[in-house]
RNA sequence: GCCGGUGUAGCUCAGGGGUUAGAGCAACUGUUUUGUAAACAGUGGGUCGCGGGUUCGAAUCCCAUCACCGGCUCCA
């Protein structure tokens, strides 16, 4: 099936929802219902009947009703002012206010809502008609497409409810949102809840707490991770692995503290765009700090410490620094969105004519990250070119040619290594637009993962410049960039991508030794050999020295995901061999080699500092 | 922050205005000394998120609050 059926069929299921929703309770709103992936919603203002999820079966049957009456979908236009006496009549009044504004100011004040919804007969049509979809008794503001009719949408159900700003708008009404999906078939439709329950599998904070990775305590506070030692062990290789990477690709590493007068951020001027989602300031002595919600301000006094010369530019700051954010409480997530977090990042500071090549510089190091955890451009990440919004001052920094430049700069580095990307606008920082990597999670939501960002703006307030050849003195530019993001956003990730079988070189616990025998001295005292041979090539191996069977001491190393399990028994102690056994994920020849005890840690110890995502046994 | 939902043992979950709140796994103890995904038996473990109210009686009903989940808004 094409995907514009696709589309109309679930269109169409937002049509017979809110058809269902307004026999249900006649005196119902209705703001809009598009399409959005696997399926579609509608928001309503459901007034007194107040829809809640044990009102979905009711829908749900509602609908069937609807669809086994087979309505056909009829299109017809009206002019613009018979639309609004409709509205009116209809007390429909979020469509009337979408009517009026149409009528005042033609498409372009309604460009958040999504072009289907607004009935308008083409993109610039004189707005003298309005295209309606009438149902049986349910008539629509809509400019299609649908199907033929309400026997034709296909399978569907009804998902989840939540509430939602009407337009998007924090200060307007909020309406519910009923999202349902919609496939062809019964069977695509259970294909895909079954996916779904396969992805919960997946889920990090699931698998976090499954393999003690991380915690929350409600008593230190909600968004602040607490990393047990397996997590931590993670995060420490992660950690090590992008210093060591970005000290060879020539950044220097600092370390500034997690606070700050104030006076910084006034300086930096964040505070007034910023002040809300940082914490109180903490009163010392009369005067105000602030735990630091970004890096930016610390390492532009690091380079006005004194007069640079273009010799030193490019001059690539960089930290693994802990933030502190006050996010919102219904915006935290598990790792994803914390309050607390570190972020692998730098300030690359350049001549204008550097900048360029910084930005690829930048996308090139993010490339070779992600090719190092196995994640593929297209199919775990894209990349978003995020634009400002040059009509809204109060979010981002007036200066229109700046903008102008510097998105065009962003594109050019783009086109030129042939990345594909998107644009988004109104995604940018204040001070500058940005690329994004868009990371999606095991359900398909999407994230930024990591950044470039260009900033014309800190510059001048900071004053950051340089001596050129001509030893004249000049203003630098800045690219932000974080090549690997927050760490607890990335394990976030790294959990869902590796479904908590970590490649050896991350895992916390790279070996585990188990004896046939509790008893056995001599068996017991070999195991405990082995474990001290790898520990001294810098193997994480842990000991299974239970009196329990050897069944079970397997299935609970298969079960802690831990890439190598080795039985030790009279045949091991006698023999000098090993027969590891490989975790499923990483064998490539599905045998099991027997090796000495020496070359079978040397291999693994390889293995961990080639970070190879494959076993070389 | 807003809308909707959830909160019972370390974990997964059952129960539910009326004696002492259950199961499996995990933990612990004992027996078994085990050869590649679960030996057997027993024991301990819960202020039913926290606080208040209604009631003869609350884990159960009501209110408030905290945390988490799904969205919205936000995301330096």
């Amino acid at each position: 099936m094409k995907d514009n059926e696709i589309h109309a069929m679930r269109h169409s299921l937002a049509h017979v929802l809110a058809a269902a929703a307004t026999r249900l309770w006649p005196e119902i709103k209705l703001g809009i219902g598009p399409v959005i992936e696997n399926g579609f919603y509608y928001d309503i203002d459901s007034g007194e009947a107040h829809i809640s999820e044990d009102h979905f079966k009711k829908i749900e049957k509602e609908m069937r009703k609807i669809i086994n009456e087979d309505l056909p979908f009829e299109h017809f236009t009206m002019t613009i002012d018979e639309a609004v006496k409709w509205a009116k009549d209809s007390g429909q009044t979020y469509k009337l206010e979408l009517l009026n504004d149409l009528k005042r100011d033609g498409t372009t004040s309604v460009s958040d809502i999504d072009p289907e919804q607004l009935g308008i007969a083409s993109e610039d049509a004189a707005l003298s008609e309005v295209e309606f979809y009438r149902c049986g008794d349910f008539v629509d503001l809509c400019r299609g497409p649908h199907v033929a009719s309400t026997g034709k949408v296909g399978a569907f159900k009804i998902m989840r409810i939540a509430g939602a700003y009407w337009r998007g708008k924090e200060d307007n009404p909020q309406l519910q949102r009923i999202y349902g999906v919609g496939f062809e078939t019964k069977d695509e439709l259970k294909e895909h809840l079954e996916m779904l329950e396969e992805a919960k599998k997946r889920d990090h904070r699931k698998l976090g707490k499954e393999q003690d990775l991380f915690m929350f305590s409600e008593t230190v506070g909600s968004g602040l991770p607490l990393w047990l030692e397996a997590g931590a062990t993670i995060r420490r290789e992660l950690e090590r692995f992008i210093v060591d990477e970005e000290i060879a690709r020539g950044y220097t590493h600092v370390i500034t503290p997690d606070v700050a007068s104030i006076s910084l951020y006034e300086k930096s001027g964040h505070y007034p765009y910023y002040k809300d989602s940082m914490y109180a300031p903490i009163d010392i002595d009369g005067d105000q700090y602030m735990l630091r919600p970004m890096t930016c301000p610390h390492h532009f006094e690091i380079y006005t410490q004194k007069p640079r010369s273009y010799r030193e530019l490019p001059m690539r700051i960089a930290e693994l620094a802990k933030l502190y954010r006050y996010e919102q409480s219904g915006e935290l997530s598990g790792l994803m969105r914390v309050r607390s977090f570190t972020l692998a990042d730098s300030h690359i500071i350049c001549t204008p004519d550097q900048a360029a090549g910084e930005v690829a510089g930048a996308l090139e190091l993010i490339e070779h990250i992600a090719g190092v955890f196995g994640l593929n451009r297209g199919d775990d990440y894209r990349y978003r070119l995020s634009l400002g919004d040059r009509s809204d001052d109060s979010k981002y920094f007036k200066d229109d040619a700046a903008w102008n430049d510097a998105e065009s700069k962003l594109r050019t580095v783009l086109s030129e290594r042939g990345d594909d990307f998107f644009e988004a606008e109104a995604e940018a920082a204040f001070y500058g637009p940005k690329i994004d990597v868009q990371m999606k999670n095991v359900l398909g939501k999407e994230e930024t993962a990591f950044t470039v960002q260009y900033d014309f703006v800190m510059p001048k307030r900071f004053g950051l410049r340089y001596i050129d050849e001509h030893n004249e003195e000049n203003e630098a530019v800045v690219v932000h960039r974080s090549s690997i993001g927050a760490i607890e956003r990335v394990m976030a990730f790294l959990i869902e991508h590796f479904a908590g079988k970590f490649p050896v070189w991350l895992a916390p616990e790279q070996i585990r030794v188990l004896t046939v025998s509790a008893d056995d001295k001599q068996m017991l005292e070999y195991a405990r050999e082995i474990k001290e041979k790898g520990q001294k090539l810098g193997l994480r191996v842990g000991l299974d020295l239970e009196a329990e069977s050897v069944g079970k001491k397997i299935r609970a190393s298969v079960l802690d995901k831990v890439p190598y399990t080795v039985v030790v028994g009279e045949q091991e102690v006698d023999s000098g061999l090993l027969k590891p056994r490989i975790r499923d994920d990483l064998s490539v020849s599905g045998r099991e080699p027997e090796l000495k005890v020496d070359n079978f840690l040397q291999s693994v110890a390889n293995e961990a500092s080639s970070r190879t995502l494959r076993s070389s046994l």
